[in-house]
DNA sequence: TTCGAAAATTGATCCAGATCAATGAAGTTC
DNA sequence: GAACTTCATTGATCTGGATCAATTTTCGAA
């Protein structure tokens, strides 16, 4: 795909219909693109905050604690806009988990040129809590919850994001691995691969192939995430 | 303290000194204005999302999962602007650490209202994303972190939040309980104290009250906290 | 100043998930 | 399509922090 149909992505999803053709080609000035292969770390050490928008692909935002420890802070998708800090308590950095387009700015610019029109910076500020909402909710998962309960509240976050609905089901492409799913949830790629196959073997989840999940039975899922019954 | 005088330190922290008159109006006039006393939950049940101001107090924000687990997922302090959903996949409260007196306002219309001038909307979104960035950083503890770092990295942050410089080092006067401090870190009250006991014992802290904690080698504790080395 | 209740500390034991170790299943490359 | 290599699963053992159980301390109220 060619740059300006890229950038027509991010136009299309994060600048409003309202605002002016000025304002449009500001940002498609300061716009930057990245075609990153699968691992690629593109915007580690760039000294500068970015907000990157993912126009094709998926990333996972990687924190860095001593001893090598890695933490996954959020999985990101095609559409989704991440702001990766350059600096702070732990060190960020945005991986590529299969080949992906990137559009990118630098954070401050960006957030400047946003101002000219304030129903731009209210589309950031909408999606800034909805990313502020789902870190609360991973927060609640880490803090509080058993193995079964966070792999569960992960696959249903999942089908909700990313799930294909289907005759038996919701059936889910994941492109992260068992190491990944870890990372995200504080534990380990054995205790994931247990808990899968605890709840195959009750018969909520298929696992056709390594990526392939199949949610069979999201009602129970839900109730074995721990989440709060919603009132129908 | 008066409704106006609360108001006008809300005025003060979030509303950009630029704004019109009318729009400070408008906003005064959506206010509105709770005292809570301390172990009050002034906001649940309220059916809507909430934008809260903390005009004089501290809080809890506490999400709610199955079995009574407890997860809080944000202390807020004098001067924090607070979004409370009302529903999610947990249930959230606000609740009052000491006796509190808060502006709130429903988060719609307050959105709504902040749109007329892109400076407040600037606002607003460098606070979500202030927000977001601790929740981040409360990710990745309570995902990678054994329960010495978890207490150093919450003794580090608080004290960059509400120490006090004291010759001896940092004090810090808590207004939340171990069991906050516990439900905060995913860890128990008996874990909680253990460590301080450890910490105390290795002279990294001091604690000469039930509420007070003083750091005296900062260095130190951001070791044990596993946080990345900042060059000078 | 003493009393009572809540909060904090300390100790003993237990267990969910980590770690260590081996095997099995998919891709990939030549 | 055979040999690698990586990823996932399964099993055995270990351990950090939870849980259970007393004290002890703190601090507000009388």
């Amino acid at each position: 795909m060619t740059f300006p149909d890229l950038f027509e992505r991010f136009a299309t999803d994060i600048l409003p219909m309202s605002i002016s053709d000025a304002t449009h080609l500001k940002f498609q000035s300061l716009a930057r693109y990245v075609s990153a292969r699968c691992g690629d770390a593109p915007f580690t050490g760039s000294g500068h905050d970015q907000m990157v928008f993912i126009a094709r692909g998926s990333t996972k935002l990687v924190a860095q604690a001593s001893h090598g420890r890695e933490q996954i802070v959020a999985f990101n998708f095609e559409g989704d806009l991440v702001s990766v800090p350059a600096r702070a308590a732990h060190a960020y950095s945005l991986i590529a988990l299969v080949d992906c387009e990137l559009i990118y700015f630098p954070a401050d610019r960006f957030f400047q040129l946003a101002q000219e029109e304030a129903v731009i910076v209210a589309t950031m500020l909408d999606r800034a809590l909805q990313a502020l909402s789902r870190c609360r909710e991973k927060t609640i998962t880490l803090g509080r919850k058993t193995a079964q309960e966070r792999l569960s509240s992960f696959l249903i976050a999942m089908g909700d994001r990313i799930g294909v609905a289907c005759d038996k089901g919701v059936a889910l492409d994941l492109p992260m691995s068992r190491r990944d799913i870890g990372d995200s949830l504080g534990l380990t790629i054995e205790t994931i691969s247990r808990q899968l196959t605890e709840l195959r073997s009750e018969g909520l989840i298929e696992t056709p192939g390594r990526s392939q999940i199949l949610l069979l039975n999201r009602v129970e899922l839900n109730a074995r995430a721990g989440h709060m019954q919603v009132a129908a």
